[in-house]
DNA sequence: GCCGATCTCGCCCGAACGGGCGATTGGCGG
DNA sequence: CCGCCAATCGCCCGTTCGGGCGAGATCGGC
């Protein structure tokens, strides 16, 4: 589409792993019309990266410490809405699979999958196309059909999850007692959930929590 | 040592994630005198898969689905107290920390650490010596001044995740209300958080319940 | 402009929780 | 052998939690 005989496929790879990113470019090297451009371990200047090693395709990964895989995306994606990128991750949590197809990512799978799964998925997405497993779609599905916590739920929930009382939450946040037994309420119900120490099983499986 | 020119160090890994036993093969392929003999996706069959490679250092993953790190490392030295392991991890969970060495393990080390560790772990290894990073070293440490809580305590700590009541639980487990109060007091004073909610995040970072 | 969702606030109350005072078994190690 | 610790049981009591009944304000979208 490009030059003339080989247009390989550019990709960066961002993880805070290195023995991943050793992994990752191990696979890319037996494929001939895949090239790995750059590699970084983490997301800070993820947009300026990118651009710099002029990546058709971004391998990213979702946890890591500092600034996270959902950030990163997020700056890539605003520098440069057309920006193809593939997210990584070991885990299945509904929030992290939610937020990333929010945020704009174009595929998005588990470490777990083998080699073969990768190429296809980065090819389907250098061709402009997503890429979502079935089990993945299905997690996103489940999250988007009932209604997520707020951001106010959210904040509350981490003090709940630290062993505040409804009252100490109250003071923390400027808010009546009774304002935060009714958020409470509404977490319980929304997560489904019977206490707040379920709540709060629920909200580190699910990635809303730390 | 022992016969002529390059006595190269066998290894073998298990690790469910490909791009990480990838990873690990390649890092490999750079040292000349380790060499990579086995590879497994998981812990089932563990003593066997080892014995069968005759690796002589064994690179295993910790969390695992199906069987984990921990139970096949059980199962590895129960069939050859000899036998060389070298836990690898993306946590630094105190308990899976804990459980390893408490098991038997040589070595302990986290994925995000660079390659040149990773060949002088396997090599400290091999030569009899354990690896152990200062900052593991610590949260072994921490964790072997106060006592960790019971069985008992932890199967209520997954009830107590689960959303049940103290009635309940007495229920399930089939003991009366005032025994289950009493173990929950137990959980609470030696995690040292002021409630159960406390307890469950506190539970699921040092890697107790899932 | 109106509807829905979110955020905010009020009271009542029964049940659950957590703390404080106990006690008796049985096992394990000094 | 004796002491320590885990595990099991008992009662009392103040606090917290969670449910049920409300209500007003604000903001964004249809």
């Amino acid at each position: 589409m490009k030059s003339a005989a080989k247009p390989a496929v550019k990709v960066c790879i961002i993880d805070d792993h290195s023995v991943v990113r050793m992994g990752l470019k191990y696979m890319i090297s037996f494929v001939d019309n895949v090239e790995c451009v750059g590699e970084a371990s983490g997301g800070e200047g993820a947009a300026a990266f990118v651009r710099g090693c002029g990546a058709d395709v971004t391998l990213l990964d979702v946890r890591m410490p500092g600034v996270d895989g959902i950030a990163a995306l997020g700056e890539i994606l605003a520098d440069n809405p057309e920006a193809k990128v593939l997210m990584l991750s070991t885990s299945d949590a509904e929030e992290d699979v939610y937020r990333a197809i929010e945020t704009g990512a174009k595929g998005y799978l588990l470490k777990e999958s083998d080699p073969n799964r990768l190429m296809d998925a980065i090819q389907t997405v250098y061709a402009g196309g997503t890429y979502m497993p079935d089990e993945l779609k299905r997690v996103y599905e489940a999250r988007a059909g009932e209604r997520g916590l707020t951001s106010r739920e959210c904040q509350i929930l981490k003090y709940i999850a630290k062993g505040y009382t409804n009252e100490e939450i109250a003071d923390l946040v400027h808010l009546s007692l009774h304002t935060v037994k009714t958020h409470v309420k509404s977490i319980l119900a929304n997560m489904n959930v019977s206490d707040r120490a379920e709540a709060v099983a629920e909200g580190i499986h699910r990635g809303i929590i730390a």
